[in-house]
DNA sequence: TTGTATGCGTTATCAG
DNA sequence: CTGATAACGCATACAA
């Protein structure tokens, strides 16, 4: 066995250049501000000595982490990888890393600032909207710290958001399915945690009021995200005296759920039932029936809060006024919504 | 404006508490090593202060970042994003972070070293089997950093790894489908990137000889492990003489494709074609028809891979001899098999 | 353009 | 049981 080399330092690097260690580091930092001539010797020595700059002195120094958190309560949600992935691209052309955090035990207002506070991490992007975010900003004099919150309505116009317009994009769900000539029209909600779901429900009313058409509670079925929430729901529906003939889902997951159990119970989606979903997820397009739904700007939601994030962190965007930014839902038609 | 107060140091603590910068780090790291009486008044300096230990500076002093590095080549694949969740959990529990990374541009060889190597990560978990990990560990008289290798059958033996016996597992599969009676076999494959999806060809293949069936080339469709490439096989098939009776598939997202597919025209699943996927994504049960199709241990992988690698960064795995460890995927049968 | 000196916040070592 | 001190590796102010 070799025994370990301990990596090497700015010290050796500069012994071997034969200069100090600060024209190494300079020759790292700001190359212009050195000489051609040290400028390429030190060079070589960095290649002949594989030498690696070390990032916990460096933060120590500088005071920044060049890492960004990304917490949310899923990470095992496919919505949320495909942000992730947005993000992690996003955050490595800026020159950051991405360290992630999922709602596990403990106080998350807590172990979340803890990061930030720690000089882990320079910036938060949070996309757990049941999170209190002034509280992890540590309330009115805290230490207001490099912030966006994503995907979630947040009621607190103090705290940077990107997000999609909820309401607008369930009302265009729920028009589409009223254009199609359908009056009986149902919803299965997301759960109501938080603000954006909340929305996605107030869309729906809003387009049964605009269009005269009657809210039937027995046909407001609260779900919680999952696919076996859809499936009670399609259980719930089997009980009532008389079904709609139309659901708006307030994601694709429950609707997938819905039309399954349905089916067993010979109700044929969209023969019998048309049903709009949210979020369009991989595999919506290749479901049976293909699934007609509102698709999410998941990768642009990534990208942009991470842009913004890092915008913040880095002092482009002044710190003084939020910065509020809303994508649009896009309606993607396939074949489980058909005219009455 | 409050003014932004700057985060307290150990030292601010130390102050408050009347005592030394050592005593506080002591109550904090090995508080039986210092009297209640102090214990106590440390304690309450440092909740009066909100004090938070600066990750940066403890790095610094003690060589590690109590980081892990998970690398995958697309973490918006479901697939990994449920393993990114069990990872997450099994390193908080060792109070550990994650830092994700994707397959971006650059060599990711250099990169991922560099994360370790600059002490932002202590230990890299691998899932991209395309990547050299021989190269990663700086080769024969290399670093060699804690590296624990998942998800891909390593090829090198001196590298530790967790992986799914996918040669027995695909060898199971093809089984189900000649128990089932069928004699007629295709095998849409996954790409021959990496070692386990090679594995998987072998089990089939393996499996077919043993019962004495014929591979017909023109039913072994290379495919790319996206819906794309299962719609295209679907096409490849119908452009054949004769249709196999049953299909193994690398994945489900192939499997959901063809099917689609072939429905299209006319060929219905199990109806005329019996299919069985690979991975049981959360959709397999809820497609029409839920697949049958070989589970991968998904969480196990995420978790056994995270508790190994931290045991070997603590050393209590010896760095000596290389740990494999190997899981078994599970048939579940549902109904896109059926008997000929 | 380059070098010297200093400090970032923590913990281990060594005395007391 | 507690305190003083040094060192981890880097980047900057200042001096040359």
């Amino acid at each position: 066995m070799v025994p370990t080399r301990k990596t090497p330092t700015i010290q050796d690097v500069a012994r071997k250049a034969n200069v100090s260690a600060a024209t190494v580091s300079r020759v790292l930092s700001s190359p212009e501000r050195v000489s051609e001539s040290t400028r390429e010797r030190v060079q070589a020595a960095v290649d002949a000595t594989g030498y690696t700059i070390n990032q916990a002195a460096r933060s120590l120094r500088l005071r920044n982490a060049r890492t960004i958190l990304m917490a949310a309560p899923n990470i095992g949600n496919p919505y949320y990888s495909i942000v992730l992935d947005a993000v992690i691209r996003a955050a490595s052309e800026r020159g950051y890393s991405v360290l992630v955090a999922t709602r596990i035990g403990g106080d998350p207002n807590r172990w979340l600032a803890d990061y930030l506070l720690s000089n882990r991490a320079d910036g938060l992007l949070l996309f757990d909207g049941s999170l209190n975010t002034f509280g992890i900003n540590g309330g009115e004099q805290g230490p207001n710290l490099p912030l966006v919150a994503a995907y979630d309505e947040i009621p607190d116009p103090r705290v940077n958001s990107v997000l999609v317009d909820n309401r607008a994009a369930a009302n265009r769900a729920t028009r589409h399915l009223i254009e199609l000539g359908h009056t009986r029209i149902g919803h299965l909600m997301s759960p109501s945690r938080n603000q954006s779901n909340h929305e996605r429900r107030i869309g729906f009313e809003q387009a049964m009021q605009e269009a005269g058409l009657p809210i039937r509670p027995e046909w407001m079925i609260q779900g919680d995200h999952n696919l076996g929430t859809g499936i009670a729901a399609g259980e719930h529906l089997l009980a009532q005296s008389q079904l709609p003939t139309a659901m708006f889902c307030g994601n694709d997951e429950m609707a997938i759920g819905m039309i399954h159990r349905l089916r067993l119970a010979g109700i044929e989606c969209p023969r019998d039932l048309s049903v709009i979903g949210f979020d369009d997820v991989a595999v919506a397009a290749y479901f049976a029936p293909p699934l007609t739904t509102m698709r999410q700007p998941r990768e642009d939601i990534g990208r942009v809060a991470t842009t913004t994030l890092i915008d913040i962190i880095e002092g482009e965007i002044p710190a003084g006024e939020p910065v509020h930014i809303t994508l649009r839902a896009e309606l993607v038609v396939r074949e489980s919504t058909r005219p009455i």
